[in-house]
DNA sequence: CGTTTCCATAATCACCCGTTATGATTGGTC
DNA sequence: GACCAATCATAACGGGTGATTATGGAAACG
């Protein structure tokens, strides 16, 4: 019945005391005003400007909405701003989701670009395993959730979980196997699986462990299992210590101490994608766009976005 | 850029969690509701809902318009309510003025009527001769005046104060000659003004004293105005101790005790009229109809309404 | 008394904002 | 694994809002 354009004109004849000032200060033409208000008045059934002579003054009813429209355009221009500063990366809001060995070195270097070009728009992180992070992130708790899948292995299952999202390849992780410096095989060149058979094995995340087993079945034999641990830290001390060999990707040892042990690149290689994804809506949200970019240039990645389907697809 | 119907629709659509939802709970079609996000979204610029598979969920600056639509929608609703009610009397305010000897009856009873039949409507009463009052009313200071004209006389005068208002026709009242008990003529059946030539004359308010020298100078004298006071009570009191003759209204007479002194018609007759007047728009303002209902009704008038330059016209 | 300066009205036109009808895709179900 | 229900998107269409220009009438002013 009422709405902003009404309150908005009955506040500029408040303001100016004439229909054509009025309409000066609104940028319309005098008679834009002229059936704005009578429009109005048929709208409410009630009398909102009292015509005498050529001057024109409000009614009592007049003046109640001239009154409110004080406010309501104040809110409505604060909303505007709201908007306008959210759009323009003056303010806005992150949720970013990682899984655990991720946040080592991807996301703090991440953090602190996305701090530095737009130091207003707010980030949270949750650490989060990829199941969980993308459930959040379909259920609408999280934006950008960092994700990892390794090759051959879970890809399809990831896939099945990706319908609906996009995502951005920020690197490619290689698996390397790790040895106690006194190994045998610790001056290699490279590791074949197989030789390997014998060995005690330390396990890690439970997808973690599923593509050990995934590499040990095709290289034919099923890995003794004696440690396990998500802490690649420890997983680190284990094999130091001489009780085991472990597969660690390459994120993990660019970023932990690991002078004491022989890492030995597999072959036939194997690799993890780690992998930016979000949904198709989200990545038109300006902060969101900045904190993949920010992702990729963390990453050292091209900022190339594909649809989730795709990920396998190419490269 | 923004405007109330986009807020109840963005409310809507959060506190109903989907489109169709929001459609029924605002007597919409669910392409109203979709196209309406559309528009919204193209006019800010941004990403407003997220659509997730067959779900949709607002983003971060869908909620900010959801969160400040709560308040707006209030106040427009308020400011509604306000409106409406001074529609249906349920509030409204009327600023009267009044000339001094209406105050004693037609005043108060008019305020009682309103009163009782409309009892939220605040009435502001001030006293102020005619051209005061109109003035008020021209100025927008005052929303009914109740004013008087001595018909032949000052009419013609207060005519051009009454362009572009409007005018209800009160009552007529009877200017009577007031006489000591004592007099020679206090037993005549009716006064001819000749015969007080002679007379000292106790003289009221500017304009009553005009028209008192313009009924003289019609009978051919000129009167002798000793006194001269604008309170009627005054004027009894010195026609009681025999200091001299007065004219004074039947309005006065009918309110105020005047057993010490007689009072006789004139001949020929001489009539003030007393007249509500306000502006054409202000007519259609509910509480000053009602207003102006009360006044007739105080004064036993017909309740019909007569342009301003009517006035003298018929009757 | 003309002249200016208001507001009101008429005619016109674009676009906003609804509608119905229909399609595409998701997500559950037998 | 294919049907089925539910949800949002789109197209085509129509009415009304809300602006424009052009014009008229009345009031205040010199």
């Amino acid at each position: 019945m009422i709405d902003a354009a009404g309150l908005r004109v009955m506040k500029a004849i408040a303001d100016e005391g004439s229909f054509t000032s009025a309409a000066n200060a609104l940028g319309f033409t005098q008679p834009a005003i002229s059936q704005m208000v009578r429009r109005l008045e048929q709208r409410t059934g009630t009398v909102l400007v009292e015509r005498y002579g050529r001057q024109v003054r409000l009614t009592e009813a007049g003046q109640v909405l001239a009154r409110h429209a004080v406010g309501v355009l104040a809110a409505l221009d604060a909303a505007e701003e709201e908007i306008t500063a959210i759009a323009g990366l003056r303010a806005g809001r992150v949720r970013l989701q990682a899984f655990p060995s991720s946040s080592a070195t991807l996301v703090p270097r991440t953090l602190a670009i996305l701090k530095a070009r737009h130091p207003d728009i707010t980030v949270t992180f949750t650490e989060a395993e990829p199941p969980e992070s993308l459930a959040a992130l379909r259920r609408g708790d999280c934006d950008v959730a960092v994700a990892f899948a390794y090759e051959g292995g879970d890809l399809g299952e990831l896939e099945e979980d990706l319908s609906l999202l996009v995502t951005r390849r920020l690197l490619d992780d290689e698996v390397r196997l790790v040895v106690p410096r006194t190994h045998p095989h610790a001056e290699d060149e490279a590791a074949t699986l197989a030789d390997f058979s014998g060995e005690e094995w330390i396990a890690g995340c439970p997808r973690c462990r599923g593509h050990l087993l995934a590499l040990a079945d095709t290289a034919g034999f099923r890995p003794n299992v004696a440690f396990e641990t998500e802490d690649y830290v420890a997983q680190l001390g284990l094999v130091t210590a001489g009780l085991g060999v472990a597969l660690v990707p390459d994120l993990i040892l660019n970023a932990a101490k690991h002078d004491e042990v022989a890492t030995l690149p597999l072959s036939p290689a194997s690799r993890r994608q780690i992998l930016a994804v979000t949904t198709p809506d989200l990545l038109r949200v300006p902060a969101v766009a900045a904190a993949l970019d920010a992702l990729c240039e963390a990453a050292g990645a091209d900022p190339g976005v594909s649809p989730a389907h795709l990920v396998g697809g190419e490269a």
